[in-house]
DNA sequence: CGCTATTTGTGCGTATGTATC
DNA sequence: GGATACATACGCACAAATAGC
């Protein structure tokens, strides 16, 4: 493979960009079959008459996108045809998911027991006819007199207790569990869905029935998977959305993890 | 400061290594406060006798975290204090949040481009006046007859040509750009509200008028935190929800991470 | 076991391009 | 236009990891 004259770069803004974009088009057409070896730096040099620098960045590129990975001695792998959504990752820290717990107090009007019938224990995931403690309240910003949604919570039976003498709880519900009975909250689950305000919940929040409502259910798992609580919280659509953020994980370091 | 010694790095495997462990400690420390310039890359050099190469390389690590953005002509800004976070986390794995981006196809209806009125430009986070690629399509469920979702993609002016011959992509668009032009988000902020359906959407979706719909609003940002896609997704509300799931990050690879 | 060749990783120097002020 | 600062690109050298002899 000692061509005089090197093969041709396509478009592209820049060099690394344009070779990057080539093999990532050889990958994809199976030119580089998964788990096979690209040709070295050194080679990608010769072939596309570019220096070392260039090569690097543009397999630093497909490192990013989790195309390759590569290994000192060995060369540089192929991990992947194109690239997944390896994306997704996080909520910063103690914000966004949680954040809005923390700028708005739960004011708690009703503490029943309840034996889950047959829908309800479709949404906690559990028998019917086993007992759950639910508790109602109001979400409020401090200042507002409109309350930003109602909240239905479901926490299972032996943390029934969890609530004892409060009214206004500082943390949320979830974070009390935690503390008072020492386990973790290892795993949110959440699912968001918009639905119509009937009317009960309508005059509560101060809205017209019938108006777009934003539905928020939370389930909190411990280690094991087992449901701890499950929260329904009903936003008025004009007044809520749900905001978060997600960073992806510095693919850098999760190439040499690799 | 021009010593004829220079700041001693302290321990670490590599020296751009050492270098951004010691300006994370700098910037952790208050030292460089949020929104302030690092020094150029020239003083860095001197500051700590190495090669700008060596400064790049460790900048590139702030970069990769979220610490800091660069931005030619201007210098390296401190974009937050420390990298976040505990919780984190979440699955690739089914039910994310991009699952559905795989299992629906997306068909492009329209392509025009518009300048960003006052409304626009606050969505797309720009002046108005500014240019943009707007893309009208639809997303479909392979064998469903009723689509799941409007959609309305804002691409920003140099990404325009993205979509050059392609009228059904088989990856986001952001994945598209990401392969076309090199560059990485690194960052989507998503926000969620309840909105009630508009005449012309209904119509298309195949509701009432005036039902509840979720609007999912996705913002991708490069690097250095310019947005590079606005999506806007309207899902009729019987439809669809939107589910992902966050876990803990485990101590051991949060010891990783940092 | 040591030795060597290969391949990526690290590091330096230099020059030019491009965006910003 | 000029000055500044980051981006791209070329070159070279040596270190570290790996594989094979």
């Amino acid at each position: 493979m000692n061509q005089s004259s090197p093969q041709p770069l396509g478009a592209g803004h820049t060099r690394y960009i344009a070779l990057a974009q080539s093999l990532i088009d050889d990958i994809a057409a199976g030119r580089y079959p998964l788990g096979a070896l690209l040709p070295t730096e050194h080679e990608l040099c010769a072939q596309f008459g570019v220096s070392r620098h260039t090569v690097r960045e543009a397999i630093r590129r497909l490192a990013d996108l989790g195309l390759v990975t590569r290994q000192p001695g060995v060369g540089t792998r192929v991990r992947a045809l194109r690239s997944a959504s390896r994306y997704v990752h996080s909520s910063t820290g103690s914000g966004d998911l949680f954040q809005y717990v923390r700028d708005v107090k739960l004011f708690l009007t009703q503490q029943i027991e309840v034996i889950a019938d047959e829908d309800l224990a479709e949404l906690l995931e559990c028998q019917p006819g086993q007992a759950w403690l639910k508790v109602v309240g109001e979400r409020r910003v401090t200042g507002e007199e409109q309350p930003i949604a109602l909240t239905q919570v479901f926490i299972v039976w032996p943390y029934r207790d969890v609530l004892k003498g409060v009214s206004a709880p500082d943390l949320p519900l979830y974070a009390l569990i935690e503390q008072r009975y020492g386990v973790v909250v290892t795993e949110v689950r959440q699912q968001i869905s918009a639905v119509a305000i009937d009317e009960e919940s309508a005059r509560v929040l101060g809205v017209e029935p019938g108006t777009a409502g934003l539905r928020v259910i939370r389930k909190y798992l411990n280690a094991a998977g087992n449901i701890m609580e499950v929260a329904v919280n009903l936003h008025p659509g004009d007044r809520f959305s749900h905001s978060m953020t997600l960073r992806l994980e510095s693919a850098s370091a999760a190439g040499r993890g690799a």
